[in-house]
DNA sequence: ACAGATGGGATAGTATTGCTATCATTCGTA
DNA sequence: TACGAATGATAGCAATACTATCCCATCTGT
């Protein structure tokens, strides 16, 4: 069964909602291509706009800036991913079966049945483990964190704490592991495929090592609190 | 007993050897002081130069461009730590007493005694902090890795990962534990600071609840390989 | 004392980026 | 058919990220 997911996004993170017409939907779908082929920095309105066969000067009137665009695209797969998180633990009842499941939606493995209208979920992960530390790697994350753009990340996080303590009540750091296990489990993907000696896994594409470097860690933690 | 090190920095890293004239010895830790208080991205050359009294082209002289200039203090760092913890391990038996030891000196604790020439320790810890990973987040991170620039950090981390053998030789995720550990600890000091609602710290600088936080996570996952 | 190398100041200039403004055109809806 | 919203087309500007050139001071070895 198929079946996809809107998600809703804050008002904040754009200029005019790019869901709502074909140029803001090529916006996002394009400019997660692009970033991903050619890098957050080197990529321009300029060249995205020429990618769409549009203008530069219609883009900016979707996003302010290419960061805030970018803020958009993660804080888009953060909302995303709570929200299959929250779909595909509400029936279980132990927990660990729920952090079992989580730890295999974090490394995006198989969520192959699972569509999303436009986006490219595949792609928008490889950007989330590149780029997305820049969103709040900045001079005016305050400033951004006053504006509420990062909240789909607490509100993830948040949910994972949550699982954390309903599986170990007495463990004392939920929110700190919640975001380390988010976090631990991007840049080792990072270096696993950029620089595998900081790293236990083969340089091919064993996720599954990696899966289970991250279940030790995650289980040997709350199972000693 | 005060002495400094002398941290003797790969080739590729610069055009002209910044510790050999007054004039790099100024763009070192004057640049250092210009990213903490402004931030990487709004650095410029230009601005560096005013503040040194210089011009730009001379800078550029010894830099190739300021994302050069961000590697080789971020490796300054890292060579710099690698050379505290061997020089603060070597007389230890105990490799959990080393590993103590590495925590504290990761999260910089009690180094109020280390004394170095030129550079401000504690400012360079916040750059790394808030802009070391941007050094490999980009797409050219393998043509640098090629050219050894992350050697410095990959050489601290196998070091940690050393003593992480000697200390559960039967743990066998010795290297992904070792970037982690710094990882997780730079990150989690960030958000302490600036999205404290993603840790379990108070917003008030006890590095303790950070400290104890990481001794749980390094050593319960160890003590049950 | 002199030739040559080296480091750095001064000035200029170029391509690109990041962003804004203006006006015309298209197109769906009232 | 007239409206307003969305987009296209074009222009322009300040800042950034460099590169090039030339000159001058200093130091070095003979």
């Amino acid at each position: 069964m198929e079946y996809s997911v809107h998600v809703r996004m804050n008002q904040k993170l754009y200029l005019r909602d790019p869901e709502q017409s074909e140029l803001g939907r090529k916006i996002i779908r394009e400019g997660i291509l692009l970033i991903k082929e050619i890098g957050f920095e080197e990529t321009t309105f300029r060249k995205l706009a020429e990618r769409i066969g549009t203008k530069e000067a219609s883009i900016y009137r979707y996003f302010e800036n290419k960061h805030r665009l970018l803020i958009y695209l993660i804080a888009w797969y953060w909302q995303w991913l709570e929200y299959q998180v929250v779909f595909q633990t509400h029936n279980l009842t132990d927990p660990k079966e729920k952090l079992e499941r989580l730890l295999k939606l974090i490394l995006l493995l198989d969520i192959a049945h699972l569509a999303t209208d436009d986006v490219d979920i595949q792609s928008l992960h490889t950007i989330v483990i590149c780029e997305a530390s820049k969103v709040y790697l900045t001079h005016h994350v305050t400033e951004d964190n006053r504006q509420q753009l990062f909240k789909p990340y607490k509100d993830l996080c948040s949910r994972i704490a949550g699982i954390i303590q309903e599986y170990s009540p007495n463990y004392p750091y939920a929110r700190s592991r919640a975001s380390s296990i988010i976090e631990t489990a991007h840049y080792q993907a990072f270096f696993m495929q950029f620089l595998p000696s900081l790293t236990d896994f083969g340089t091919s594409r064993n996720q599954l090592q990696l899966l289970e470097f991250l279940r030790h860690l995650l289980f040997t933690t709350l199972d000693h609190a």
